[in-house]
DNA sequence: CATTCATATGAATAATTATTCAATTGATGT
DNA sequence: ACATCAATTGAATAATTATTCATATGAATG
């Protein structure tokens, strides 16, 4: 299916949804690193962090610069942070589990608990 | 690999990754919509459209509530305009060429064509 | 309570995406 | 130009995720 905005929008967001890339992108809060560091703290091969890097480089969520022999990335921190306080605050107020999202099974429980407010009003 | 906060991060972003589910999300900036419309203005298979509602509730992506025979669904509105938001404003700043994504060789003439600036100053 | 409309589910298959390993490229210092 | 360190690339395989189709559930109404 191709859909217009969706398009731009699959990529921003598929790049987003893998285990290593969000890894590399929490370890490059602390600062710039390059790719052997990364590497090692995240206990993953180099070639896969090279892999995932480029993605993540793509779409611009990383910058990266070349130190004599090495290449440092460095976090989008504008973006980045942006997106973290959106996940962390939706997060607190829908998926108060331990960071777990609840189950729809959950969810509807819940709902019957809190009473029936007018429709469609999303109750933050 | 798990990592402790990229696992919710991770089903966060996941959901928001494939074309249907954004799709959905963005038919339903226009208002809540049961799953038949869903499925013709989108003209796909309702039970794949039924299958792509679930993580989006999941995650609280959107709401539902059954009206007789029906089942609308509605988007939460303040999580997905600020994801949205931080979306568009990225893309616009690093994403110029039509919505797509620069390629990494594309990142590199710009940068050079950028002089050089202090080291991971991101330059907004 | 049988029928119809609306949605959901499950399981098989298809499609996409990640990971690994081997080889290559690139930069630097001798 | 060679050796070394650092990172990237490509292609094969593995793993994950999406889609489809058939079937089931659920709610309302005659």
């Amino acid at each position: 299916m191709k859909h217009g905005l969706s398009e731009t929008c699959h990529l921003f967001f598929s790049t987003l949804s893998n285990p290593t890339r969000l890894a590399i992108l929490e370890l490059l809060r602390d600062g710039p690193k390059n790719v052997t560091e990364i590497s090692e703290s995240l206990n993953q091969e180099q070639s896969m962090i090279s892999h995932n890097l480029k993605p993540l480089e793509r779409c611009r969520f990383i910058f990266s610069e070349r130190r004599k022999k090495k290449r440092f990335y460095a976090l989008n921190k504008e973006t980045m942070e942006s997106l973290f306080k959106t996940f962390t605050y939706h997060t607190q107020k829908y998926c108060p589990t331990k960071g777990k999202c609840l189950t729809v099974r959950g969810l509807q429980k819940q709902k019957k608990k809190a009473a029936s407010g007018p429709l469609y009003v999303n109750r933050y």
